[in-house]
Parts: C-alpha cells; sequence; structure tokens
DNA sequence: CTTTCTATTGATCTAGCGATCAATAGAGGA
DNA sequence: TCCTCTATTGATCGCTAGATCAATAGAAAG
C-alpha cells in the first residue's frame, strides 16, 4: 500500500517543513498544471498529512499565487540569463525566442494556460498575471530598446511591440502544447516576425538562430 | 425569493427542452466560459430542476464537450462569411484579423482559454479541440493558398503559415482578454507580421484594414 | 371527466475540495 | 531518564460537483 494506516512522523523545523510544501506545491504544479494544486495533492507530494500542507499556509489561494510567481519568475530569469549570453540585440532576440519555444518549457506554458483560466475566478491571481505579464512585456521592450540604441531596430513602439512580441510567443507555446508539437517548428517564423515587427532588416535575427539537425 | 419553493411544472415536447437546455448551456459558457458549465448552473439558465438537464445529456463531458464546438465552428463560419466579402486575399486577411481581434469576440476568447485548460482533463474534449484547430488552420491555409494562385503571396508553406497565425491570433486574443485591452490595438502589428509570414508586399495587408477612429 | 403516459421534480448518493481542530507523538532540554 | 513543547496527524465539517431515482403532476387521449 502506498499510504500506510499510521504514518511514521518526522518532525522537523518549520523552516525546512515551510520549504518542503513549497517545493512540493512547485512540482506539483510543474507536472499537472496550477488546476492539480490541491491541499491534498501537495501533502502526498510532500509525503505529509493533509492538514500540515493547511498549517503552513495561509489559504489554498496564497500558495496557488505564490506557485504561479515563483515558476513563472524563475523562467524569466532563465531567459534573461540566457539572453545576456548573445552578444548583439538581433542575437539576444533570436535566443529569447529558442529558449521559450524549448520543449523544456512546456510546464511553464501549462502554468499560464491553467492562470489564464483560474485567474478569472482568484482576484489574487488575477493580479500576479498581470504582474508577471508586465515584467514580461519590459524585458522585451528593453532587448528592443537596445536594438534601437545599436541602429539596428526602428520601430517607434518597443512597449507596444514587446506586448505584441510576448503575445505571439503565448500563443505559440499554448499551441504547440495543446497539439504535442515541437516549438521549435516555430522559431524561424517568429524570428521573421519580430524583425518586421521590430524592424530589423529582413533575415538579422534569423541568422542567429541555432541551426537545425 | 428568485427559486420559488415549489415550482410550477411547465411539461414540453422533449425536442424543445433539449433545445432549451441546449441553448441554456450556450448561453451560460458565453458568459462565465466552459468551466462555468455545472449540471445546476445549466438548470438554473433553463429555469428547469438539475435533474432534468441530466436527463437530457448523456453527462456533462458530452455537454462540455457539445457546447464546445458549437460555439467555436459558429465563430469559424462567421470569420467565413466575413473575409467572403473581401475581394482579394489581402483584404481577406485584413478582414480575418479585425474580426477575430474584436472586442465582440471576448466571448469565443474565454472559450479558448478555458478549453486549453480543461482539455487536459477530458479526452473527447481534447480531440473537439484539435478537431477546431485543424478546421481554423485549413481555413487560413485556404485564403493563402488563393493568394499564392493570385501571385500576392509568396510562401511555399501555406500549411505552417496557417498554423503560426492561427497561434498568434490566439495568443494575441487571450493576451487583450487578460488585460481587458481591445484587441483592435494589435491589428495593424499582426497585419504587418502577416505580410512577412504569407509573403506579401510590404502594406498590401494592412492597406486594407479599416481606417481606425 | 377520467385515465394514462411520461416529462419533471428535488431529495439523495458519492466524491473531492478547502478548512478546522482535538489528540498525539517525537525531539531536545533539564 | 523524564518532561515539556509543539510539530504533526487524521477525522471531521461544510460546500459543490455529477449522477441517480422514486415520486409527482401536467397534457393528451378516450
Amino acid at each position: 500500500m502506498s499510504t500506510p494506516a499510521t504514518r511514521t512522523r518526522t518532525r522537523k523545523s518549520p523552516q525546512q517543513r515551510s520549504a518542503e510544501i513549497h517545493d512540493a506545491a512547485l512540482a506539483v504544479a510543474r507536472e499537472d498544471g496550477l488546476s492539480a494544486l490541491t491541499l491534498r495533492a501537495v501533502a502526498a507530494r510532500a509525503g505529509v498529512a493533509s492538514g500540515l500542507v493547511a498549517h503552513y499556509v495561509e489559504s489554498m489561494d496564497e500558495l496557488l499565487v505564490r506557485t504561479f510567481r515563483e515558476l513563472v519568475s524563475a523562467e524569466l530569469d532563465e531567459v534573461r540569463a540566457e539572453v545576456s549570453l548573445a552578444d548583439s540585440p538581433p542575437a539576444r532576440v533570436a535566443r529569447m525566442i529558442e529558449t521559450v519555444l524549448d520543449s523544456g518549457h512546456n510546464d511553464v506554458t501549462l502554468i499560464w494556460v491553467d492562470a489564464w483560466s483560474l485567474g478569472r475566478g482568484s482576484a489574487a491571481l488575477a493580479e500576479a498575471i498581470e504582474e508577471q505579464m508586465d515584467a514580461w512585456q519590459s524585458f522585451i521592450a528593453g532587448v528592443i530598446d537596445e536594438g534601437r540604441d545599436a541602429r539596428l531596430f526602428t520601430t517607434e513602439d518597443p512597449l507596444a511591440v514587446g506586448w505584441q512580441i510576448l503575445a505571439m510567443i503565448d500563443g505559440i507555446a499554448a499551441h504547440a502544447l495543446t497539439r504535442r508539437t515541437d516549438g521549435a517548428a516555430f522559431a524561424e517564423r517568429l524570428a521573421q516576425a519580430c524583425e518586421t515587427l521590430v524592424g530589423a532588416r529582413a533575415g538579422t535575427i534569423v541568422a542567429e538562430l541555432s541551426p537545425r539537425g
């Protein structure tokens, strides 16, 4: 039997236990999405009684929001790190596209898709969604600004273009997830579309994509 | 009180009652999304007991799938009709973009967003989603084919470009819904991106957009 | 008017959700 | 070694979900 009739208790420090429950929530969300983030699912994953999860968490809504923030902002940090390795604005856009459309990011896409749906029922989640969308928009706009400074991009509205590129990325990721297709198949065309939107010379971003095997 | 203690029964023909329940399901989904499509919500909307809804429906999952198909395919039919009024492939793409990003289509966007999330828990819904995505992809690819025949579009892979444009549209619609912004603000830039993807001369699709007031 | 048929009701069952809490047992200090 | 503190358990409550069904009441036929 997977769940013993009477559990052998392990007593840990509140900090450690809290961290374990937090990690269990991340694992559940990564695997099955935000809609699977229930009190009992997190408890089972952490190997504790459901009451303990409730004890360490203000409410499930709070845990939901915190988990969403954590996963999504971690991805943005990862993309930031990847992008910072590239040495020109067109290369940075190319790296961003490749990183985000990588199938290894399907878990985050699932988080976003669930969030859009659940956000209508939780004001706190809706707020977190807007905040994370804003962060992404600013990040992309920043890359575009650099391209403008380098006279490689000519768009006059980096914020609006940033939003549009973000929306396109999310749409493509959602479709790739739903149809179980590798998002990388969209990378080259998305790069072309980005060239148009940021006002880059044709081919300058596509040329920076990694060659496909 | 809104719900009387004992309801005055109205006996109708099974066909009529079935149609009423079907319509109530459409209304509920349009207003609050697929996730609000519960036995009791549909019953309340139709003004009948919950048991009657269950009686006229194989299962809620079946009703969910049927309602999704109906709403989504009705929108595609509407877009088809709009688009067929335009007299050139670039104008048809422009009409498609404008129709789909109109804020009046927020209800259908909500349906899609809920569907992406719920689709993971219902094999039948997942199948319907793929089927409707395919229909959209074929429709867009058809418009692109016409552009190729007229030597106005040069892309060599209309199906792939169709999929990509569809994904972009869905992403933009989802973002506009989430951030409570008019999707029309994205129309011009999306048209530019489409020009690039289908291989049309710059400005040919944008020029066909309705002037904005 | 009466009878028959069946559309319709609403209580009820099971299941899963978040939340609560009295009881319990493990770990560290005296 | 024993004691104390509190981390932890699991039963429980109230709620909502889909599904089921015996009882009921309208509408139509005779």
